[in-house]
DNA sequence: TGCTAAATCTCGAAC
DNA sequence: GTTCGAGGTTTAGCA
């Protein structure tokens, strides 16, 4: 832990110094932070010239590239992961080149001043979710049925089945049983063949026919042809649009939704 | 020039120098840039949770905000121009948050350790521009006339006629005259009335019918009217398109294709 | 101000 | 490999 150095800066190398660490850099896979006075020149699918300014260049592990300017979310120039990098001194300047194939296309980076030069090898593991939760979700289709389908009419949430709980039951736009299932993340066969039990369940109380709704971000491989198989639907239900339609209608509240319906 | 130190940088700060170095630099609205052990809570449109990992932050002076990981092109986390800034210290953890309003979000970015910390005053005023020159579009147009139009056979181009030359001057798929004129962005009224110029001189001379074309992104409010009037076309040109055009074709050279044609 | 269309879109999954 | 669709899309152009 002590022994590791994750970064190594320079401030204020020359050019050819600047250059050979950058080699040395990119070489390792490392990424590369670059601040300097710089002018870029791209030609690909489309082309572009940026005028001499100061600005930061990244430089990241899979061979992508980014330039910022001190302002702005995106970068004015990038290339994403991929590129192979031509690092050489003309004159007084310093040329940085990221070459793309296919589409083939290619960033110039030339600085005439490096104020400040890093190299990192950074360890990052860590996972990154972006989350709803499935109570989130199963709101926000009480609160806005017409996310999930036009006409749909939740009658009751969380029933209780045969095995277990149906997460929204309702009736489609034609008066027919609506038995949905809900999950956060992609759905596998479990939920497709869960969603069957509650299916026939219903069916067999009710005696009549009943469609069964899978609501998820996106299916597993093969489960939708399992859910054709047992005769179900898939809904592809997003996460974010969940939270954005609890959002619009947080000032109503669940109760008052089945007053009025 | 020589007074002047754009960049500052410490390695391994403790996190309260590093919250103090922050909060001076986000007040004097620097440019930081943070490398770091950190995790990451983004709370609006959506819901994110990021686990801990080595990442490069960086805080702009219009008060945007991107955490980058490693690999890719795209930020994991970020917030766009606008943020308010917390700084603070909580047991040996430093806290960097960005509040947004409307949408009201926020990202806090928590450290425990910083390998390194820099704030920078960058003058950029370099004007960036993407480019697909008017001659551009036209040598794709000769090289590629169904861009344009089916059946179209160019003839000559910058051919020289009474106020000017025409951009591109052939024949359409009905062995009709047809007159281009080309414009690298939204076309005004002055294109139209150019190529009007163009059609009408055509006309005198050839003693037959012609068609006016005007090729261009798009045109300028009221300007499709004045064409109708007129009796001229407009023909949306993509000015990337043409670059996709020269690009795939870029080893057939003009003189090769008209010796063909 | 809100909507619509484009982006050097990028990124990932399905076919 | 290519195509297709989503994205905390962002951003620019108009109504």
């Amino acid at each position: 832990m002590s022994g590791r150095k994750p970064v190594v800066a320079l401030e204020n190398p020359g050019v050819e110094r600047a250059a050979e660490f950058i080699r040395d850099a990119v070489s390792e896979r490392k990424v590369v932070v670059v601040v300097g006075n710089c002018w870029v020149d791209y030609r690909g699918r489309a082309s572009s010239k940026l005028e001499p300014g100061e600005r930061i260049v990244v430089i990241k592990e899979d061979g992508s590239v980014l330039v910022h300017r001190p302002v702005g979310y995106e970068p004015v120039n990038w290339q994403p992961a991929g590129c192979l990098f031509q690092t050489r001194v003309v004159g007084d300047v310093l040329h940085v080149r990221a070459i793309r194939r296919k589409p083939s296309e290619s960033v110039r980076i030339s600085f005439d001043r490096v104020y400040l030069l890093s190299a990192m090898s950074l360890v990052d593991r860590g996972e990154f979710s972006l989350h709803a939760s499935e109570e989130d979700m199963q709101r926000a289709i009480l609160l806005e049925p017409s996310i999930l389908e036009d006409g749909l009419k939740p009658i009751t949430y969380e029933k209780k089945v045969e095995p277990g709980f149906v997460d929204v039951y309702g009736v489609d736009r034609n008066g027919k049983l609506v038995v949905v299932e809900i999950k956060r993340k992609t759905a596998g066969r479990d939920a497709a063949l869960q969603l069957a039990r509650y299916v026939d369940f219903v069916k067999t109380v009710a005696n009549r026919e009943v469609r069964g709704v899978l609501a998820a971000p996106r299916l597993a491989r093969g489960v939708q042809r399992l859910l054709a198989t047992l005769g179900l639907e898939f809904k592809a239900l997003d996460p974010k649009k969940c939270t954005e339609v609890l959002r619009k209608s947080e000032t109503r509240k669940l109760a008052e939704f089945f007053e009025e319906a």
